[in-house]
DNA sequence: TTCGCGGCTGACACTGAGTATCAAGTTAGA
DNA sequence: TCTAACTTGATACTCAGTGTCAGCCGCGAA
């Protein structure tokens, strides 16, 4: 999916990457993550602990590796349009093409998110990526820009807050089994920025 | 400073633990913070490893233990303030009670932002730590406001903003070598939030 | 002063993540 | 078919982190 496949070996490695994957999810929902050992996983696999480890340099990348390719799917979805908007609807356009990515099997992807936010080490590490894909989210958003101002303080902030509210969005909706509409939870999140703010958050009016 | 301590064996206990962070802080500048292993550090603290390791957890807590209390500092600054302001001119007077608490040693600081900043294992688990502050904030930063709705979602979306904003923050002013006044940075990137969100960063007008 | 209690310490053993190496087997491609 | 490159499993290793245990020290009570 990420990056096409050309050799057979590359095609192989990513069927068995995928497969390993697979079984390791089950065990990780059932006993919990911490639980589980690497010689577990190999044994329910099929396969020696060493070949496991060549195929995922370590635990937390066998669940969180469905995320790696969510940095350029934000940054790509940036460039698509460019058009005359503002910088928070850029964003919130780009979360959802994310958001978009990531809902291939709402069940899934709803229990991996359960399994994420009950394990402190997968919530890390996926800021890890988050982290790392923050710079080139910013240079493309920046890019698109007239001013090319040295300083890129505010697109580096509102970068950081979108990407927040990509998370908290997505809690929201794994804590609603998936059933919730993204949309409507983006615009929710997004409109922390553009609603005044003023401490009544629902004023009477 | 934190939690003032009452019986002898905690003033002893706060005082041996200051010390040996000491120590390992310098060895962590001097090696790189994976370089160097709990055995090095205990021998070079003149302790056992279990000694060592009996006062911090992990790796990480002998650097980063100096944050813990920022969570609270934040929390509290916004109850202090409960003025007439908006979310974000409260949150960005909580962040600057929180930078003024860590900056104490201005060299110091420098010194620590810049070994995080360098070591992925250290910013992941400062991130796990900003993550557990964050609904403490959001209670507080709720807990002042008039409507009371179920969803809190636009405070969660703020703080979680506004923490980001304090790293970004923090990653200037470490990098100015702690010349750069605060105040403005924290001025500079809340401007993410108040300025039109046009293209134009700043407009030529 | 002496006794006993609780906490601190160092020593040791253990599990498990992650790294590195090597010999044997397998496959791609000329 | 032959070979070179790749894959695999076995093994050994370092180090983080946990747990246990016996000895030590300080402190308060008798």
């Amino acid at each position: 999916m990420s990056a096409a496949p050309v050799g057979t070996r590359e095609i192989s490695r990513h069927a068995v990457r995928a497969e390993l994957a697979r079984v390791a999810f089950n065990r990780f929902c059932l006993t919990g993550f911490n639980q589980v050992t690497f010689a577990d996983l190999a044994k329910a696999a099929g396969v020696s602990r060493s070949t496991f480890l060549r195929y995922f340099g370590t635990k937390e990348d066998v669940v969180l590796f469905v995320f790696d390719p969510v940095g350029d799917v934000i940054a790509d979805a940036l460039d698509a349009d460019r058009a005359d908007q503002d910088d928070w609807s850029r964003l919130r356009n780009a979360l959802e093409s994310a958001v978009t990515f990531l809902v291939r099997d709402v069940q899934e992807l709803v229990t991996i998110l359960g399994l994420i936010e009950q394990t402190p080490a997968l919530c890390a590490r996926l800021r890890e990526k988050q982290a790392e894909w923050r710079p080139r989210i910013v240079a493309r958003l920046q890019e698109t820009t007239s001013s090319t101002d040295g300083s890129s303080v505010i697109a580096d902030v509102r970068v950081a807050a979108a990407l927040e509210c990509l998370w908290i969005v997505l809690g929201q909706w794994s804590a609603s089994d998936g059933e919730a509409d993204l949309g409507e939870l983006l615009d929710a999140a997004f409109a922390a920025f553009s609603t005044p703010a003023c401490r009544e958050t629902d004023a009477p009016s």
